[in-house]
RNA sequence: GCCGGGAUGGUGGAACGGCAGACACGGAGCACUCAAAAUGCUUUGCCCGCAAGGGCGUGCGGGUUCAAAUCCCGCUCCCGGCACCA
């Protein structure tokens, strides 16, 4: 028998872990009562005198795999951050659900016939299990699951909100701003009552128009609209990929297959629309700088000018930032894929621009060795469109392109200027159209190099009043300058800087009909539709002409039905030629449907494709706050008391800006930070409009965590190796540790968690092995929590010798028996405990984990050190140690003869008398070198104190010539400056 | 290429411009033990020295300052994001 019974071992600690879990269950310890709605508790919200605070981790998606050692880590940092909330006295809501809809289940079903709903549940339930046996303070009332109809019920509903609304750019907001999202059915009235003029192209009025004709009318403002949009089509998977999903290769993410561009009739969202608002609001939100700016970026927004000029007959608008360069446009450069020379090859003939013949004197090099223009630009459209993206990168530097035999006119000068074709432009971007200043534009210049077209230098920098010109330079000026060769009969820019440049042009071309100041943005429309089984259907049903209906709400859920295959129909990978059909297609019975919207029964057939991933996503948080709520996606009373603004400022912002609300904390991987996190604010962004929510943002402060990483090993033929049985072994010649496998020598490399590298670590195993304190102590314990860094199990154990230390200094480890006495704390202890509460709430309060559990083990060792121990220091200890090891505290707390749970039990609190101590030690430097101390009064004065040092032996031995200056900063440093 | 972030012992990491290396892992030694494990104690940046003590030290090179890991300038390397964005 073992002479400690007692011992804190991994076995104790799980029979103490998963006593409290359930405990914690049956009494209902992390419940947070609502104000409003079907859980309506407003006494109980009344108890809470710190307010509340909703603290969420990124949804997770239920993987296959079950846990490793890296997903937890957010978790348990919010977890203490709402168990050390809840101990200040608020109500605070943490919970966790499931992203279930999804691609690997799908496949997964693909492979095996599995119903990817079976796949999935059994997935939650693993995950449940493991995230159950960390300790996690979640309301398990709130658990949701996209899957679930009732959920996805509301997704739909959301999705005809987008629908059935209209972006109105002129509407003003509560908040003064202009723009917001309207009912479409204020824009019907406005049609209808002529406020509005429809655009038809036959001048017909909107009486005149018939039903397909109004909805094809409406579904130009639609904020979710179907559209022929061009697509990336990837027959090796039978679907269509979102820009994100394509590789810079132009393959599939997944799967690696060739992505083709094909037009398809898709549902888009208009989160454009919402651009400006989306790039300004980020000054409102707390969130990292570096992720707003990867959204800043994203969005893309900038000004600039469209200038149209005008080739033979055809006006061709280009975008240009630089108008005041206007001058200097030597050339213009259209994008292969541009309309006015995308006709070459068939039904668009007519709209080409492209000349028959060379005009005469037309150079070899701008020819492509092609014995007519539309030769010249066939041949090169082709090759362009067989270029993948990764390719046309390589070859960035030489410019490629032909010329079209076409001249464009300079609209400021008349100039007519060669009209190019080349790759260097995109489609995507702008009008997918320059005009090409190559004294001003690095690319333009290497173009206008590489094919001989003139450069004339249009803004000079002024600061140099000798400079040679960009040729001369050998490279555009980019910087800003003076504008120079820049006027007409009308009008000189000569002399102006840049931006009064800018500005002068721009008003006469607006003058002249000839341009106009406008935005331009990178963001574009958000591609909805997927040609998957497992996601939910859209509330969308076509009739006999092929117009779309939205159904009314009363018809949702449209639930997923059952099909017997759930791949969609895939194709030869390299086959172009091919159209998606998606699994839901192939369920007659089900597509087909007769209904009554409003006009008697008729036949429809149901939208087939199914919603994408970010769906169920971009609004899970709502869901949180009122989950059983059959009558609203949230009760606007919950949604107002959890998320609302408020009165606050907001860290980092400028002066004025107001909060909008949102999560308190939102914690997540930086991989979510410009989809996810855009595509939500987008959604609630249109909920605020359409006066659903009372926040403007979802998220009012997100943290960015980093990663856990391990290593990983692999052998001699590359392959990896199981790395828990890598066995380290002695340096080698040069200091590098060496590792083996079975005897065999392998390499270390560093690297993401995963089945492929064969080093996954389990939470299990840690739960086996530890305990779950002891890993929640070890996770907080390894670094800041925004940092990525790697895993060491055998490291674990300093985390459970600080929790056997302190379990040992309340527990008697033979006998069992409490140890903690009423006993008189010295003053040294007592100035420790309270600057160890001090600093430990500081760092809970900054998410500065790892530096509290160090404060902590420091006064725990102390407590270690001392005969018998006061009750006084041991229950403040074990409250500050409630937030990471709860458990543990939980059991200790209850040893200490406290019947109920800490969980709200007020944090310990400093007493500011007992923050200093009576004498510190102040280092004396002389010259900035520390080279003696000595122990002082803490309260001691600056003259005291300078006296005190210049009285030490090793000072006067160093300013025998005497002193130059002294700097006291008492009670802590005298620095001494000889002459 | 552009934008952002980083570089501190053998390792993960501490450090309002004021004692560099808190805390932890690992290493070394000691105690307890028949032994091992566990636990406790001591020690552990590098160099010289028996010691007292001294010198060097926060990626590299400069600067500001009484004082720099920290601020400024110029590099190197690493990580993340974007990428011919007009």
């Amino acid at each position: 028998m073992s002479e400690t019974p007692h011992r804190y071992t991994a076995e104790l600690a799980g029979q103490i872990e998963v006593a409290w879990q359930d405990r914690w269950e049956q009494e209902g310890t992390f419940h947070a009562p609502n104000p409003s709605g079907p859980w309506a508790e407003p006494d109980k919200v009344a108890e809470f005198d710190n307010g509340h605070l909703l603290v969420l981790d990124m949804f997770p998606y239920p993987s296959g795999a079950g846990l490793h050692v890296g997903h937890p880590l957010g978790y348990i940092a919010t977890d203490v951050v709402a168990r050390y909330n809840r101990m200040l006295g608020k109500n605070v809501l943490h919970c966790l659900g499931y992203d279930a809809f999804g691609l690997p289940a799908e496949q997964y079903a693909v492979q095996t016939g599995q119903h990817p709903r079976v796949t999935t549940e059994a997935n939650i339930a693993t995950m449940k299990r493991q995230l159950r046996r960390l300790g996690l303070g979640h309301d398990d009332r709130r658990v949701i699951e996209t899957i679930d109809p009732e959920y996805y019920r509301w997704t739909q509903w959301i999705f005809l909100q987008i629908h059935n609304s209209w972006y109105d750019a002129e509407a003003v907001r509560a908040d003064g701003g202009r723009g917001r999202a309207r009912p479409i059915s204020e824009l019907i009235a406005q049609f209808e009552s002529g406020q509005r003029a429809v655009l038809s192209e036959d001048g017909r009025g909107w009486a005149d128009l018939t039903g397909p004709e109004r909805e094809s009318v409406l579904e130009q403002f639609r904020l979710a609209y179907a559209s022929e949009a061009p697509v990336n089509w990837c027959p090796g998977l039978g679907t269509v990929l979102s820009n994100e999903e394509v590789t810079n290769e132009g393959r599939s993410e997944r799967g690696n297959y060739p992505v083709f561009k094909a037009k398809l009739r898709q549902w888009m969202m208009r989160i454009t629309a919402y651009s400006d608002r989306l790039a300004d609001d980020l000054d409102r939100v707390d969130w990292p700088e570096k992720v707003k700016l990867m959204q800043r970026n994203w969005i893309g927004r900038s000004q600039g000018a469209r200038v149209t000029f005008h080739i033979g007959e055809h006006p061709v608008e280009v975008f240009t930032t630089r108008p005041d360069t206007l001058f200097g446009a030597t050339f213009m450069v259209l994008s292969p894929e541009h309309p006015l020379v995308a006709g070459t090859d068939g039904d668009e003939a007519g709209a080409s621009i492209v000349a028959s013949s060379w005009p005469e004197g037309t150079s070899a090099a701008w020819t492509g060795g092609h014995a007519t223009p539309t030769e010249a630009v066939e041949a090169y459209r082709l090759a362009a469109s067989r270029k993948s993206d990764v390719e046309r990168q390589m070859d960035a530097k030489d410019k490629t392109g032909v010329f079209t035999g076409a001249y464009a006119t300079n609209p400021v000068n008349g100039t007519a200027i060669p009209v190019f074709v080349a790759d260097y432009v995109l489609m995507g971007y702008g009008t997918g159209a320059i005009m090409a200043v190559p004294a001003g534009d690095e690319r333009d210049f290497a173009f206008a190099q590489q094919f001989g077209v003139p450069i004339i230098d249009v803004i000079a920098p002024a600061d140099q009043p000798d400079w040679a010109g960009s040729v001369a330079d050998g490279k555009a000026f980019t910087g800003n300058g003076v504008a120079i060769n820049s006027s007409n009969d009308e009008i000189s820019l000569d002399g102006l800087a840049v931006d009064d440049a800018k500005a002068r042009i721009t008003a006469w071309l607006a003058e002249r009909g000839l341009g106009e100041a406008t935005v331009n943005y990178r963001l574009r429309d958000w591609l909805f539709s997927r040609q998957r089984y497992w996601g939910e259907p859209f509330p969308i049903v076509f009739d006999e002409e092929g117009t779309s209906h939205a159904l009314p709400e009363s018809m949702l859920p449209v639930v997923l039905p059952d099909v017997p295959d759930y791949s969609p129909r895939t194709f030869d990978p390299d086959d172009a030629n091919t159209a998606p059909e998606p699994p839901l297609g192939r369920l007659d019975d089900w597509v087909n449907v007769t209904l009554d919207l409003g006009d008697g029964p008729k036949q429809y057939r149901r939208e087939t494709n199914t919603m994408p991933n970010w769906a169920g996503s971009c609004w899970y948080y709502l869901r949180y706050l009122d989950p059983e709520n059959r009558e609203a996606l949230v009760d606007a009373a919950n949604e107002q008391y959890w998320m609302g603004p408020r009165p606050m400022t907001v860290p980092g912002a400028p002066a004025g800006v107001t909060d909008p609300g949102g999560v308190d904390l939102y914690v997540g991987g930086v991989e979510h930070a410009v989809l996810h996190l855009l595509y939500a604010r987008f959604w609630h962004k249109v909920l605020f409009d359409l006066g659903h929510v009372t926040s403007e943002e979802p998220f009012r402060r997100y943290f960015a965590q980093g990663y856990i990483q391990a290593f990983a090993y692999r052998d001699h033929r590359g392959q990896p190796v199981p790395a828990a049985e890598v066995v380290e072994g002695a340096p080698d010649s040069k200091g590098e540790p060496t590792f083996t496998w079975n005897g065999e020598p392998v390499t270390r490399e560093y690297g993401k968690i995963g089945k492929s590298l064969k080093n996954v670590v389990s939470p299990d195993e840690m739960y086996e092995e530890y305990g779950a304190d002891t890993f929640r102590v070890y996770e907080m314990s390894m670094g800041p929590l925004e940092l990525s860094k790697p895993w060491e199990t055998r490291a674990v154990v300093g985390a459970q010798r600080f929790l056997q230390r302190l379990w040992r200094n309340v527990v008697d480890e033979e006998t069992g028996e409490t140890r903690v006495v009423d006993a008189e704390v010295s003053r040294e202890l007592s100035v420790l405990l309270n600057q160890t509460i001090a600093a430990v709430r500081e760092d809970f309060a900054t998410l500065g984990f790892n530096t509290a559990i160090a404060r902590l083990i420091e006064l725990n060792n102390a407590v270690t050190k001392l005969d018998v121990v006061p009750r006084s220091v041991a229950e403040p200890l074990v409250l500050m140690t409630a937030p990471i090891a709860p458990h543990l505290a939980e059991e200790l707390w209850s040893r200490m003869g406290h019947p109920g749970t800490l969980t709200h039990e007020p944090f310990p609190q400093a007493d500011p008398a007992l923050l200093v101590e009576d004498t510190v030690t102040c280092v004396i430097q002389i010259k900035g070198k520390v080279r003696d101390r000595m122990e002082v009064a803490s309260d001691i004065s600056e003259d005291d104190l300078r006296e005190l040092a210049l009285a030490r032996e090793k000072v006067k031995a160093a300013t025998e010539n005497g002193v130059r200056t002294v700097i006291v900063r008492a009670p802590k440093l005298v620095n001494v400056v000889p002459a």
